[in-house]
DNA sequence: GCCATATTTGCAACCGGTTGCAAAATTGAA
DNA sequence: TTCAATTTTGCAACCGGTTGCAAATATGGC
């Protein structure tokens, strides 16, 4: 079986004591003593357990990663980012996949029984009531790619939804483009909520500008080649340009259009939001606007680590700017 | 503070052994006790800690969950998969990212330490000597998506990727093609090793047939691109139909191909392997081979499953057959 | 070499649960 | 009602560690 701690401190002959402060560091062991255990522990295969420290400590190292967006590429890359810094840091990800969840309570079950030490919420989708609810908990929790509010309950770490709709419509504006179109994610989401302001508002500073919106299912593809089917074949005309509510949504559109047999960006303009991976393989090719996701994740890291020296940290809102990133979708200036 | 067994048994005027029972199922207690205890939990907010029971049960229902796909759009859905089934069963993926990790035992001991039930490696591109390890260390462990050995050392579930080589090969003779290539992933994935096998003896089987053959660096989109780029500067001609390591180095080779004015299927066919989402997109519209993802991970889960009761399960690989689908990026017959 | 001080070590209690065993309570047949 | 068989309950030890405290040892100044 698995060696002990005791199996340790009996073979080196010292207490059980010592052996574990030679593996805890910044404890008193003198270096005859350290040499004498740690040889034991070789000879004996031994690796202390972080579980049962973790009774003692209240320590667990553990973070839960929530999540309910497994269909946008874009989280591969935001996985990947959120483990291998997590890893860094000596912390494990407990994943958990919060698709079709729709109570708060039972996911913060699912990982209270874990005591994790911290949690963090990466999603644009997910109601702000599940950080919130972890936040209740007691659990110190990020929601990353949130909300932003002006007094959030919780840590939000994203973008400026709200702005990012803005830059989308100034950028259409100045493609000249007057009769203009928003294509939203779900209606739920905030994201979607606050990207529609944004762009709206906006438009409504310019006159003369007609505009329109209608809302996709989800964040993705089909969603967006679904709805955009939908305007292709109402009786109402099309617009000029459309922003779409992300990336997957804008290639989801454009492939409808490009089925309908219009040309992209001669016929129709498109902008997404996100710049992920694909929006720059040449036979996407795809004007949006770039979301600084590694950014994102280093500061929400960041973040919960820093709450768990200081649990009851006040709130804050961190917040990434956007740029435009001009391709294909968009005819050239 | 968190409410503990203590407390509970405190409230309810009883021993903690009868607070533990009643939350263990299968443990004998009264349902006067059962009451009595329940309705101090509920007042006190208790929930039991996992960990802490872990300890004396020996069981964690920590499953570790350890790949090094991250860059690669299907492993989104494998993760999908992976999460949602694992915590069905009340289990809970602790994830691990091994891009860059070369060290074998360097991964058991991140593992180890949180005395995970289980291990699942998915990944088709990382050393078997990352399961072997595992196994070597006394954990259940099965590698998805792994090589297919006629003496496997540990559990393996995937496809027989020798068989997709083949595949391939027939459908691209199929079409009637007499010149064609392999371009494949990284020359060290056991994976490309194999369909490589699979693709040029099937090949060889049919006379007159030319076969020519390279690899990426990677499987991604740049390194499709890129390779794809490098035959098409090179003096040697192209071939006329190319059997890609994957659907994204598929993706990255067409657009190399389309930017440099080839049309595709009509100049150079393209058939990828893995058929992920993307690939039915219209505006990618890929042929490709279809791998059964959900049933692999599935089948997967099952045997890690199975090997907590039963550890020494003798070691098996479990296949699963593929299919083409036949897209845009081959001639229609 | 002596003594005051600083460092290292071990004891024992504790973290939040589980479980074998025996005592207590319940059941039911006579 | 009595007593044997069965079920429920509590005691106490244990899982694999950590840590405050006091005893033991080492260090250094004179």
């Amino acid at each position: 079986m698995k060696a002990t701690l005791k199996d340790v401190a009996l073979r080196a002959g010292v207490s059980r004591s010592a052996v574990s402060r030679t593996f805890t560091d910044g404890a008193s062991v003198s270096a005859k003593m350290r040499q004498k255990v740690e040889r034991a522990a070789r000879e004996l295969g031994y690796h202390p357990n972080a579980l049962a420290s973790s009774l003692t400590t209240g320590r667990t190292k553990l973070i839960g990663l929530i999540s309910n967006n497994f269909h946008n590429p874009i989280f591969l890359q935001v996985f990947d980012l959120f483990t291998r810094g997590l890893q860094e840091r000596g912390l494990r990800p407990l994943l958990v996949n919060l698709t079709d969840e729709t109570d708060p309570e039972k996911s913060v079950r699912m990982v209270r029984q874990y005591s994790v030490d911290g949690v963090i919420v990466a999603s644009s989708t997910l109601s702000p009531d599940f950080a919130k609810a972890f936040k209740e908990a007691g659990i110190p929790v990020v929601h990353s790619f949130g909300r932003h509010t002006t007094s959030p309950k919780v840590h939000v770490v994203g973008i400026d939804n709200v702005e990012c709709g803005r830059m989308a419509a100034r950028e259409l504006i100045a493609c000249g483009y007057t009769d203009v179109a928003f294509l939203g994610g779900p209606e739920s989401a905030t994201s979607t909520q606050d990207r529609y302001t944004g762009f709206t508002t906006e438009i409504a500073r310019h006159s003369g500008i007609k505009l329109r919106y209608s809302f996709a299912k989800a964040y993705s593809f089909d969603a967006g080649r679904d709805e955009m089917s939908r305007l292709l074949t109402g009786e109402n005309t099309m617009a000029q340009a459309y922003f779409c509510g992300d990336d997957v949504l804008t290639i989801g559109a454009l492939s409808a259009l490009q089925r309908a047999g219009k040309k992209v960006p001669d016929d129709v303009g498109l902008i997404g939001l996100n710049d992920m991976e694909l929006a720059r393989w040449e036979n996407i090719d795809l004007s949006t606007i770039h979301q600084p996701i590694s950014q994102i994740v280093s500061s929400s890291i960041e973040l919960v680590v820093s709450m768990l020296e200081e649990p009851d940290r006040y709130p804050e809102a961190r917040l990434f700017p956007c740029r435009v990133v001009r391709r294909g979708t968009l005819p050239r200036v």
